[in-house]
RNA sequence: GGAAGUGUUGAGCAAUUGGUUGGCUCGCCCGACUGUAAAUCGGGUCUCUUCGGAGCAUGUAGGUUCAAGUCCUACCACUUCCA
């Protein structure tokens, strides 16, 4: 059982301030976690996850970890925490995303998904109980349902057909994790996810069959695949009205900082986003101001601090013009800078919004300083 | 001073026997990236443009030819070797 205790609700908005207690720690909420597919967010030590970008708790993949290094690797080092040396909690996805993500290398059944490894081309079976298994055996504090994630657009039959199977397969693993006890020496916590495309009915349908399952943690999948923000606030929004308010709400895969607040608003109380990370190896950097090509010649003689309001050492230790040579040279450092600037951003966007709404101005903050996030600096 | 060789876009290279180069890689400029098959991918990079095209281009100046980056002559520059 993941305790959540909801501290503050917002007068002008749903946005909530939480306490999430896992097996290895509290999780203040709203929380932005750092995704780390294969053991590592990548480009960032460990250690510079915990004192310089503060993040509270970090994601897996179970269909990466399962190929590489493979549970037999990670059971003998006595679980995924231990493995990767971090003791905060850590969330696996289920591999539910690579059903979207590798769809030319995966068929899709009731009984579950055969994926052809992108590694080595063996053929591999994710069921719901599979999914559940391994990740009972990674070891995460959250893991979730094994679901499909639809793409977009997605006519409304498949979309209905997908979204049953899902709900199928939720049940299933609900029964299967209920009937496993966990393999290391700490509770695990169980999410279900809401799909449905972007279709209103399915949403309702599906949040309402989810909620009544009374998990611990509540997602939203299926969305930041393509469709416009309207359909992705409009989507977060009715699903969020349907679910338990008792309950945390996990959005996966979002997003632009943007995004982030004004899903905060609608009550969403996680995120996860491989957008810093990425987009940071490619040289695009978020700040207060908005958002920086690093890459771009207008910087090349500009020796001011990367960001001044920014949290992380990086940001006032190097210039934006060292941090572009960095990264028109390759030079691995740099991607390093900018995934940590771009993680501290986002934990500090998530942690001030906690403090506003916790404050009682969340709304008004938010306006304020919303517009400017997408600005082209 | 002599001999040999080489000159194609910012760089490095391509381009049948003379037969449609504005080709490739890099660099440079710009863009994309949302539960990570991504330190990746896409576009642009002679000039002008009403964006449909038009024009000028292979060191310089000539020549041969239906046709020249390619052959010939002179000059210029560079490289190597010999004095």
């Amino acid at each position: 059982m993941a305790n959540f205790d909801l501290l503050h609700t917002d007068k002008n908005s749903s946005a909530r301030a939480g306490l999430l207690e896992t097996a290895h720690g509290a999780i203040e909420t709203p929380v932005f976690m750092p995704v780390g597919t294969a053991g590592t967010v990548k480009g960032v030590h460990q250690t510079e996850l915990k004192n310089e970008i503060n993040a509270q708790i970090i994601l897996g993949n179970t269909y990466h970890l399962f190929l590489r290094p493979g549970l037999d690797v990670i059971n003998p080092a006595g679980g995924l925490h231990k493995f990767i040396n971090w003791n905060k909690p850590i969330l696996t996805d289920s591999g539910g995303y690579q059903v979207y993500s590798l769809s030319d290398n995966r068929n899709i059944k009731e009984e579950g998904v055969t994926f052809k490894s992108h590694i080595d081309g063996s053929l591999h079976t994710f069921s719901p109980e599979r999914a559940i298994d391994i990740q009972r055996e990674i070891g995460a504090d959250i893991i979730m349902a094994f679901d499909e994630c639809t793409p977009w657009p997605c006519s409304f039959d498949y979309a209905k057909k997908s979204m049953d199977m899902t709900h199928r397969w939720l049940l299933r693993c609900k029964t299967h994790f209920e009937s496993q006890p966990p393999i290391y020496n700490h509770e695990q916590t169980l999410a279900g996810i809401v799909q449905g495309s972007t279709y209103t009915d399915l949403r309702k349908e599906s949040a309402e069959f989810v909620s009544a399952q009374e998990f611990d943690i509540n997602a939203i999948g299926g969305l930041s695949v393509g469709e416009p923000a309207e359909e992705l606030y409009k989507m977060t929004s009715l699903v969020c009205s349907f679910l338990d308010k008792e309950k945390p709400r996990y959005l996966m895969g979002v997003g632009t900082p943007q995004n982030i607040l004004e899903c905060i608003s609608m009550g969403i109380d996680m995120f996860d986003c491989v957008m810093p990370t990425r987009n940071a190896r490619n040289g695009m950097l978020f700040t207060w101001e908005g958002i920086i090509n690093i890459r771009n010649a207008k910087w090349k003689n500009d020796y001011n601090p990367i960001d001044g309001k920014g949290t992380s050492s990086v940001d006032k230790l190097y210039s934006k013009a060292y941090l572009r040579h960095l990264i028109h040279s390759k030079e691995m450092l740099g991607a390093q800078i900018c995934s940590i600037h771009n993680l501290a951003f986002y934990i500090d966007l998530a942690r001030q919004a906690r403090m506003h709404i916790i404050a009682g101005d969340f709304s008004r903050w938010k306006d304020e300083v919303s517009p400017k996030l997408s600005n082209r600096l």
